[in-house]
DNA sequence: TTAATAATAGGGATTTTCCCGACAAATTGC
DNA sequence: GCAATTTGTCGGGAAAATCCCTATTATTAA
């Protein structure tokens, strides 16, 4: 097994320190071997052909940008590599938006090293992988069926949202035209299905799911 | 010169798998060695002291959320070491401010590996070195002398900030180590200062000078 | 070296929240 | 279609947080 074929890595990203350093931690882990594509390269499909890659780690912008021109999507490229989206977490995407497009695993920049080694070797041997720290995809129209714990009645995420933008309850009962007792009561029940204690922890959640942007 | 003394890294930024690879990097160039705190690590200034770098490569955005945990600056830092703002391209600013608040060298995250390596070594010997690739300044210098009407203290708005993210007295009380009521103080005196009243103007204000970013 | 602002904190009156309980209307599960 | 749950709506009372002052040292600016 020690001279089994290692794992080819492709590195894309357009951090040349980023692709140099994790290429030279790829390289120094027995069992994976890194391929490195430079910024200059433009035709990206010659590029595959030519290193067969086993796993592409890329950063989806940059890949899609570079696939972009040529007039390509991840599914024309002609690899059998599977592909790990390793995503600034500012411009991360609901991991169905990625799986869609035909990547296998989508991991934000914000995991250490081994798991993204780990990640390479378990996404060679055909898993799927998912970073937790993802945003959710809650409203999106898709298919969102079962799994939903514990969903927030509109009302209640309604009041939730004015909540972390520092309404109280009557200027929030003043907001919707209800009385206040019925405001806390419905922040009360929003609070208990999110398992949410204080009010920065509501803020934290509401930073987390983008309630805050802009 | 063989056994010079290696000049002594550290790296600060968000992404471990940067940090590991570019640690990685380094230690394998003669003459440069890595130093590496974890994410996890709160007290930068115990870090540094303790670790003793002579140049710090650091992303603007992460290091100084660091040293905001600690109501510092650069220039508070026990430390004599150079630093090297090494910047997300989509965030960089102009030069001046990165040099106005303590850096001796800004570099882009486009830069080369070799290039960055570069410029651990001159930095180290005292030079400036700022990327061309940053935004100019072309009517920046907007001499915001003279209209300043309450500026805030750095407690009150370190308090203002805690506020906005939705912290009970207390609770920030305990993150700063104060009294809560000395808190109550620095909050009650910030809202005067810029003419707010409720949580959610504070939020308001919060939101409109960019403080819940991210 | 005054004068002003900053850092720190206590007191007490007021407000706001928290945690229930209640009940009718709407929805969902079988 | 009916029972079970969830939602919409409020009130009460205890507990907690906040507001608005006052006060004493440091520090800083004029």
């Amino acid at each position: 097994m020690e001279n089994a074929r290692k794992i080819r890595v492709l590195v894309l990203d357009d951090n040349p320190v980023l692709v140099d350093g994790l290429s030279f931690v790829i390289n120094s882990t027995r069992q994976l071997t890194a391929l490195v594509m430079t910024q200059r390269d433009q035709n990206l499909n010659d590029a595959v052909k030519r290193l067969a890659p086993d796993v592409i780690v890329a950063e989806p912008r940059f890949l899609e940008r570079l696939l972009r021109n040529s007039d390509m999507t991840l599914l024309h490229l002609q690899s059998k590599a599977r592909i790990i989206a390793y995503c600034d977490t500012r411009d991360a995407q609901p991991s169905e938006i990625y799986i869609a497009k035909g990547y296998c695993a989508i991991l934000t920049k914000t995991v250490a090293s081994a798991r993204l080694l780990g990640a390479i070797k378990s996404v060679n041997a055909g898993d799927v992988i998912i970073d937790a720290a993802l945003p959710p995809q809650y409203e999106t129209p898709v298919l969102k069926m079962g799994f939903e714990p514990n969903r927030l009645s509109s009302k209640e995420e309604l009041v939730l949202r004015h909540v972390a933008l520092g309404k109280a309850m009557k200027e929030i009962a003043a907001d919707i035209q209800l009385s206040a007792k019925t405001v806390e009561t419905y922040k009360y029940r929003a609070i208990k299905k999110l398992d949410l204690r204080t009010r920065s922890d509501i803020v934290t959640y509401a930073i987390s799911v983008g309630w805050l942007q802009h």
